[in-house]
RNA sequence: CGAGCUGGCCGGACAGUCGCUGCGCAAGCGGAGGAAAGUCCGGGCUCCACAGGGCAGAGUGCCAGGUAACGCCUGGGCGGCGUGAGCCGACGGAAAGUGCAACAGAGAGCAGACCGCCGAUGGCCCUUCGGGCACAGGCAAGGGUGAAAGGGUGCGGUAAGAGCGCACCGCGCGUCCGGCAACGGUUCGCGGCACGGUAAACCCCACUCGGAGCAAGACCAAAUAGGGGAGCGAUGGCGUGGCCCGCGCUGCUCCCGGGUAGGUUGCUUGAGGUGCGUGGUGACGCGCAUCCCAGAUGAAUGGCUGUCCACGACAGAACCCGGCUUACAGGCCGGCUCGCACU
């Protein structure tokens, strides 16, 4: 683990994503809400002093499996690259209808778009106590 | 060259970089589809049920073969469409039974007489002994109705007609020949000739079928609550009761079983791919060699940049296979048919 992995400034390993339902519910029951074209993202604080990542792609929202896995991975690429500049939150992702018609590069500026409106939400109202 | 039929195949390419995921100590190697889809069939695999047989129910439905199996595929037969290559077909039984058929029409199932034809025979009228009338009655050829009207053509026959008789064609039954069979042929004989249609109407016949699904199932197993057993201490305490017996509750230690969160497994080597040979018209079988080709589980297979071109469709594995069906930008290869022109 040490080797190799250390270096990857960008990377996304399990320890920055969400796995448990419970954890997902701590998020759902207390959230910071900010609302993109083609997402909805909800966050909460932790105290791991780092940001994860969940996401709640419903089949309700968008049908098509391709649709839902294109989504996914522009998330995932976009909070990738940003995630060095959030503090220590954990976020939840839930798709929005309108994601399944636009194309990849909207998606992209629009996921930028919201991770930015994130950053500046949570460094200046709750400066974080803990961090 | 132009129209068309048909079998098979491909599903942007390359490079760099930042990531994800499986295996591996590492270097590294592998990482969505022809439909991964719809979940419409068939299997494998699991667990549950099960002596045998029958009934009910569901499915399939020309024949033969292929297959693990099929509602699939191949070959063949029959029917229909097309000049043709070819394509399409729930394609068993209506001489077991029951039922159904609007409208039209005279009549629609062991049918019928509206128009029509005839009127020999009987009747009536005239009587020049020829005939006339269309009353009884006869007819089913022609017209008309209908999706469908109880073989066709010709000759004979007759008052007019009619399988009434005959010839040919058609049909049915038996026989014979070819074929494993469906079926075909038509040698011979018989029958004057219906046994109309409908079975995705009931039904009959033949064959097939137990149920649930990987959230199947197996294993490990916190916390909390609670169950069973043994031992220890006390011979207690509390409740019931006036009291004794009895009954219930109660302490500590250890063991056992069930089992939630969570985790592990099932989970990818398979009715497998490729090549060669071989049997078969073919589906496919057999033999040898060779290869390992996603295995995620909040769920990977992508983002960005560059170059090129015909500027990229439908679409994303979730236990695994075999089919079917549906979606799809564009392109490649083979075979064949028809038309035109030319040698």
């Amino acid at each position: 683990m040490a080797s190799g992995r250390a270096t990857g400034d960008y990377a996304f390993g399990s320890e920055l994503r969400l796995c448990e339902a419970a954890e997902y519910e701590r998020v759902f029951a207390d959230a910071r809400r900010l609302g993109g074209r083609s997402v909805t993202l909800l966050m909460r604080a932790n105290e791991l002093g780092h940001p994860r990542l969940g996401l709640a792609i419903s089949r309700k929202r968008l049908r098509r499996a391709v649709d839902r896995n294109r989504l996914k991975r522009h998330v995932r690429e976009t909070f990738r690259h940003l995630r060095h500049r959030l503090p220590a939150v954990d976020c939840v992702v839930l798709a929005r209808q309108d994601a399944a018609t636009m194309s990849a590069a909207e998606l992209h500026a629009d996921l930028e778009r919201l991770w930015q409106k994130a950053v500046h939400a949570l460094a200046s109202p709750h400066p974080d106590s803990r961090t």
